[in-house]
DNA sequence: TAATAAAGGAGAATAATTATCCTTTAAGTT
DNA sequence: AACTTAAAGGATAATTATTCTCCTTTATTA
C-alpha cells in the first residue's frame, strides 16, 4: 500500500479489501472509531468535502484548495500557538483540527 | 434573540422558528448554504459534533472542552500564522476552520 | 391585473454513520 | 483436544443529516 497521507472512509475501504476482502464497511467504521477514540488516527473534518483520517501526528496545518481539492500538510510549526492558545485560555489541549482554504498556486495560475 | 455565537442548524431552526413559524427545514438549509457559499456565514465543522454555524469574522481559533462540549472563540491574532502559511504555501487563502480540542478550565478542576 | 420570476413548503430520496443481532473466530482452561 | 467464554466480524436495518423534486405561494413588474 503506498503512503497513504490523507484518506476518507470510501478510500480506505477500497484500499483495504485488497487485502481483506471480506471486510465489512460496519467494520471498518468501528475499527476506525477505536482508532480515533485511542488517538491513533486522526479525523479531519473539511469543509465541503468528507472527513479524512490520518495517522495521528503532531499539530499541523492542512490547505485545501477549493478549485481542484487538493489536500495537503503544511510544514510549519504551530507549536507556539498552540502554548500560546493554551496559556490564554487555560484549556489543556491534546488534538488539534487546523484546515485553511483557498486556492492552490497552479490553480491561481490557470485564471 | 441573543447573540448567537455559534449555533448548529437544528438551534438555529428552533430560534427561527420563533419568529418565522412556517419555515421549513429545507428552506433553512437552501438560505444557510446561499450565505455559506457567499461567505456571510461560516460553517464550522467540529469532530464528534455537529457542523456549527457562524457570522463570518476574520480568522480565529476555536476551543473545544471534550469534556462539557464548551465551544468558544479565542481572542488571540492568528494572522502572523495565515501570512506564513501562505507564503510557504503559495496558497491564496480566504478561509480557516481551526478547532483545538482538550479539557477547559473548569473540568480540569473536576479531577 | 396578468405574466413572470423568485422563494418557500412538504415530503421523498440520498448519503453517511451507527445500531442490532447473529455468526465466526480466538483465547484460555481443564 | 474439547469446552467455555469473550471478542471481533458480517449483513442489514435504522438513524441522521442533507439535498432534491415538484408543486404552491409570494413578489415584481409591465
Amino acid at each position: 500500500m503506498q503512503a497513504m497521507g490523507h484518506i476518507n472512509i470510501e478510500e480506505l475501504y477500497t484500499q483495504i479489501k485488497v487485502q481483506f476482502s471480506s471486510i465489512s464497511l460496519a467494520t471498518l467504521y468501528k475499527n476506525i472509531n477505536a482508532m480515533v477514540a485511542n488517538r491513533l488516527i486522526t479525523e479531519v473534518k473539511v469543509p465541503n468535502v468528507k472527513s479524512k483520517y490520518e495517522i495521528t501526528k503532531d499539530p499541523h496545518i492542512h490547505l485545501l484548495c477549493d478549485t481542484c481539492s487538493e489536500f495537503i500538510d503544511l510544514d510549519l510549526d504551530v507549536n507556539p500557538l498552540l502554548n500560546e492558545a493554551s496559556s490564554k485560555s487555560h484549556y489543556e489541549l491534546y488534538g488539534s483540527c487546523i484546515v485553511l482554504s483557498g486556492v492552490c498556486e497552479k490553480c491561481q495560475e490557470k485564471v
